[in-house]
DNA sequence: TATGAATGAGCCTTCATTCAT
DNA sequence: AATGAATGAAGGCTCATTCAT
């Protein structure tokens, strides 16, 4: 008896994404998702070739879902001083809404590199742009080497602290402005 | 046709760390350590009771090497300024030599916690006793929270760089060594 | 490529008994049992647990049977004299058609206990209640220590004898109702 | 450094013979068995071609030990009247001393059948001369097949009680006493 | 199109056996 | 002759993937 699902993909997305708070890419199982998703494990299998395909599939959806953010700040603050710090904040918050995308993508050297490193390349390059607005406000300049460094840090920093001191927002915060504004 | 083995314990060592350099704990698997150890799977659980047990044992004693480094430095120069960045250095380099030491601290959340957790204080400590030595020679003084979440970072960095642009030591240290100065 | 299989429980529950005539529970694996019930291993796993729980399943139902066959004659036959003959030659008939059932429950002292003695004391029930009926039918008492062990030894013989002079069925019925005659 | 072993197969005698007590030969292993007679299991090849060969000498000899006490009773008392009995009652004896050996020829089914068999075709032999001695005596005269019957039925009854009700010993002689009268 | 039972390669682990010392 | 480390086949079990329904 087939059963009509609405928003499928969704389903599956949301479910992941909630196993995904608990679980890294190889202790996740397909049944385990398609439990989740309330679907059979069949179905997972209609809409993505294989288990890598399908948390690719989620992970760089819900990372959209948070360049999203990340671009409405770049285009509405771009005169700011603190558009950094916003965005960071605004990372720091999507990594705690959705755990699993910040822990996955530091330890991610699993697949063929390809798709997990243009996220990375993606997220980076809304730092830079952050980092480049923040430059000219303080009309200093950055060597690229250092650029591409600060911007690393700055992320990995703020995904560890929205993951493993998720329950103290405030300092965490506190710390990463602190941070930005050493430079 | 048993064969007589040097070093086994060493090889396994050896093996498993070369093999971390491009696998974490869950895609390794002892055939694998087996082959790369010259060596039957059998002989490896004459010296670890399971696949955890080596994988933790190994991963130990690599960290053990390491904290005797960084024990030196914590030591030998006690008073100076720099100590900090001389803390980073020798992380760093250490690091480098053996990457299975870096990518597994960061992502292994695999564990019950303990034996992971332990080398991930201890760790910490040496940093924070370079931290505290600092502090004191510049007569500030930094809040827990903070402290701890700089530690943390600049940890997460320092293995960050030396993983990712391990071609670019120069630059990765020049980097880290800014930050310090920064503080 | 996944097939269809009908009756898979029953198929795996033919198997394992086959298997049994010339197997005992450890000298099984489940890749004969896989085999033999034309199979895939993974199947066997979709209905069962593990080794142990598919074999005391597939020994329980086998005695299930037996059980209901023994009931019925001590139901019909109540007031019989000789309804310990019946129920001991209904019990050899059943051993003989599945042999399985008759080595392993003598041999198996290796699980918990539990299951496999449960099995035991309802067949020892049985007899007992056969027992009592043919005491009070020859007005005789016997002490509950010769009960008992009267019942091993009848269980015993009668297993035996169908599981190793199963050719001989004539004598072997004789000889246990001579036995039985002799109390 | 090799040691100097005094009287090495006594010693793997007796260890097998007391782990046998607790395991079967399918849970029985090389280790255990050198560790319990206090050698290396290299030394166990010596004297043993392979686990199965060291399993039926230690058996062969035990049983070899319980038959030098039935002929003793055979050849003693063969004007007795008793003979049978007294012969269960030294078999009895000889399995609460040593349950491997009870236990094992009963389960026993895992090997080419012979030398287990020669086994029990000789324990049926004893039992069959103290038989046909009481025949003569009591000028009966049982068929051929209910003879054999008769004994395999005292010899598992006597095996049994020593086995599973060890701590009973005056109720099982009592009842194998009362069984054997009743022929 | 959705289902979920069937599949079997692959993993961890054990243990009888070998052989250099 | 005794040792025990090394061996690797074999067993239990998992899980990504397939496909008949």
């Amino acid at each position: 008896m087939p059963k009509i699902i609405q928003n499928i993909e969704k389903k599956i997305n949301q479910a992941t994404l909630k196993l995904l708070e608990d679980h890294n890419y190889q202790s996740l199982n397909m049944k385990l998702i398609a439990q989740e998703a309330e679907m059979a494990v069949g179905t997972l299998y209609n809409y993505y070739q294989n288990k890598e395909e399908l948390f690719l599939a989620v992970f760089k959806q819900s990372w959209q879902k948070t360049f999203v953010k990340l671009d409405q700040i770049l285009s509405e603050q771009k005169k700011e001083k603190n558009i950094l710090v916003e965005l960071v904040i605004s990372l720091y918050n999507e990594i705690c809404q959705r755990k699993g995308i910040g822990s996955e993508i530091i330890k991610a050297d699993i697949f063929n590199e390809n798709d997990i490193s243009v996220i990375k390349k993606t997220l980076r390059s809304k730092f830079k742009s952050a980092l480049k607005i923040l430059e000219q406000n303080q009309k200093i300049e950055l060597k690229k080497a250092v650029e591409i460094r600060l911007i690393d840090s700055l992320i990995l920093t703020t995904v560890h602290l929205a993951t493993d001191y998720s329950e103290q927002k405030e300092e965490n915060i506190e710390f990463i402005k602190s941070i930005i504004q050493k430079i």
